[in-house]
DNA sequence: CTTCCTCTAGGCACTTCTACCCATACGAAT
DNA sequence: ATTCGTATGGGTAGAAGTGCCTAGAGGAAG
């Protein structure tokens, strides 16, 4: 990547943005754009398609999730970097579910903000460590592990192997031959399976077996 | 916690032993004890139930893996924390299966070990950021993203949101419902993506809405 | 105006999965 | 020996999804 790229940096206070632009410009090659509400974010990055976007949460008019949420339908193609003091777990979901590709808290060093913006450039996503609990919790339900567990606990072994490959998108004739038994058996684990987990309807079982795949 | 805390660190090089010591003695009423292998370090957790075991992946005897592994089975009450310079996607993926509580990384900043052991302290999970990226794709299920990308270009934004449901595992009938349209025009919908992602049968389309639902 | 794409809707044959039944065989516990 | 759980197999009905067609309405581009 040797052309010019441009970040768009959005935040209410003026100082923030300063600073910000400081250090984002001792990057090479790279044009700086500022707003300071979100709906100004949000025309300068259909305007000038940015490769990234820095937002502050809390912005007048538009808020970040309001603009990367616009971003996501709009399928624009930039990368949204959310830069904020929440450390609330629920606000981070959020975050995470509009598609945002980096998390950084203000309270933490300046570096990270270029850490950040080096590793969404390369595509890969960035947190800042001390919400990285955060994911970890998210993805293996560890909020409420009690009753997962005691239903996962009454499945027999064979249950457990069907589940697991029930997981994996294989349908059940793939499962049967697999395992060498027939369709039919499968059929029947995988009903025990839901009368044990409370499961309905047509893809509960295939849901559950993905979301506590990690578990199985 | 007023008491004192014991802290293993576990390290083939006296070197890295002594700097971390230094490092974590700084903080008030830590007892630092070194071992210089995994089976060292295996004894010192049984014996002097620490509170938290810095270990490295790479050493002799017992790795830092098969050390965690054997703290999950017996049960031991201590959070283990890797210290590698291993930032492979499957060494760390690894790590999160023997349930470590944090993972940074020897290339990193010096203060991370710090936070990381804060953080844990407190009962949460630490990353280094550089590999928070795993993390994300862990969940999401992504392992390549490049031809994936090509691909999900090509849809119209109908099909656009009829994929986003089909990801979170909605039926034809219930995501026709929610845009009021004609369950047919479901079905045209989902065979048109799979028509244009070159997918093929029954579970395909999902597989990929789900693998994928951070993209879309 | 014609062509092309998108969204909409439907038909029809087929596969897959669900939700109920049922039976047999084996081993463990009582 | 009987009972229980587990694994295995089957039947039937219906719901859901797939694959492959046709076709009209609306808009954009030529």
């Amino acid at each position: 990547m040797n052309e010019r790229r441009t970040i768009v940096i959005a935040d209410d206070h003026p100082l923030v943005r300063k600073g910000l632009r400081q250090m984002i410009e001792t990057l090479p090659e790279t044009i700086v754009l500022e707003a300071e509400n979100g709906e100004e974010a949000l025309r300068l990055i259909r305007e000038h398609h940015p490769a990234l976007a820095l937002l502050d949460i809390e912005m007048p008019k538009m808020t970040g999730f309001d603009v990367a949420k616009r971003v996501n339908d709009e399928g624009l193609p930039v990368s949204v970097i959310f830069l904020t003091m929440f450390k609330e777990e629920q606000v981070f979901n959020k975050a995470m579910d509009t598609g945002v590709k980096g998390y950084v808290l203000k309270e933490n060093a300046i570096t990270e903000v270029l850490q950040c913006i080096a590793a969404v450039s390369e595509g890969r996503y960035y947190l800042s460590p001390t919400i990285s609990d955060f994911l970890v919790r998210r993805n293996s339900r560890l909020s409420s592990p009690a009753q997962d567990n005691s239903g996962l606990s009454l499945l027999t072994p064979a249950e457990r192997s069907v589940l697991k490959m029930v997981a994996t998108m294989k349908t059940n004739q793939q499962i049967a031959d697999e395992l060498n038994i027939s369709i039919k058996t499968v059929h029947n684990h995988r009903n025990h399976i839901c009368d044990k987990l409370g499961l309905r309807g047509t893809h509960a079982l295939m849901k559950f077996a993905i979301e506590n795949n990690s578990q199985l």
